[in-house]
DNA sequence: AAAATAAAGGACTAAATTGTCCTTTACCGA
DNA sequence: TCGGTAAAGGACAATTTAGTCCTTTATTTT
């Protein structure tokens, strides 16, 4: 579905919704360590991220990443397709070439709603609202690594 | 989610319950070239599979592979669990350590329910029942390369 | 028996994904 | 202005997944 690298950038920018902002920047160690991720993979991540303006990031010492507002506006889905080249989300389950309702395979009517639902979520929700959601359901600690 | 191989083994091992018995058996190279997959690859995933038990072959001219009785009483799970080593099904859609109701991410409200369902399907679904279901409903057609 | 056929098996290659490491650049504070 | 800090950048390595190819073994037909 979205490979590791995808959901590493996803994580780390959710993670940067909750706990930074221009005035507590966090470094690519830092995040690492909190996400348990290895550093420089994500520290490679956080560059495509930052040069595609989905986080914002400073320099020298006191420097890191963070969001500002535009950041805030982004939605997963941008971050889905500024790391993976192409993703994989609208291919048939079993692997048929065209996923749709006209030549279902035997898991299509299971799939599609998951699919629809999944995409219009990553399309619609910024990471503002995502983040939001989090703190209201009490689900912040879920994205680091102790269950 | 699955694996190319997975998806070719399940989308194989359904043609021949749709296509084959033990007097009509099918070459690797025609099912291959029927599922648009490459051919020496899936030879390979149907030489997995029937050492497992999962389908029946036979060599020699005139051979081929099919669906014998025990065959057709296998799951699709059966073979997600023969081809993939560690399968990802219930992996966080991203990438928690643990997917669960008490810790969710994001989109867990979403994912959670149809991987529930996918799973069941999988996991209680016998080749045979999901191959009449196909027929049933007319996908047949789904299974080749003519979308 | 011989030839043809098709699976069984396994060595090998290719590509994509994941990950590491080192150098350079920019910035801050002393 | 100098030293430390942290991102930017890119080369490189490792692993996993995907796919090919060739040889062997069993079976059938002539
Ligand atoms: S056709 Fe397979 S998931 Fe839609
Ligand atoms: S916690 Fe992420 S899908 Fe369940």
């Amino acid at each position: 579905m979205l490979t590791n690298a995808c959901k590493y950038a996803i994580r780390a920018v959710i993670y940067l919704a909750l706990n930074s902002d221009a005035d507590k920047k966090l470094g690519a160690k830092q995040i690492a360590s909190e996400l348990d991720v290895p550093q420089a993979f994500l520290a490679k991540l956080l560059r495509k991220l930052s040069s595609d303006k989905l986080i914002s990031s400073a320099k020298g010492p006191g420097g890191g990443f963070f969001l500002n507002k535009e950041n805030l506006e982004k939605t997963v889905w941008d971050i889905i397709t500024a790391i993976d080249d192409q993703q994989k989300l609208d291919d048939c389950f079993l692997g048929l070439v065209k996923c749709n309702s006209e030549n279902p395979c035997p898991v299509h009517y299971i799939a599609a709603p998951f699919k629809e639902q999944l995409l219009n979520d990553f399309k619609k929700k910024t990471i503002a609202v995502m983040a939001e959601e989090m703190v209201e359901n009490g689900t912040v600690i879920t994205l680091n690594r102790f269950i």
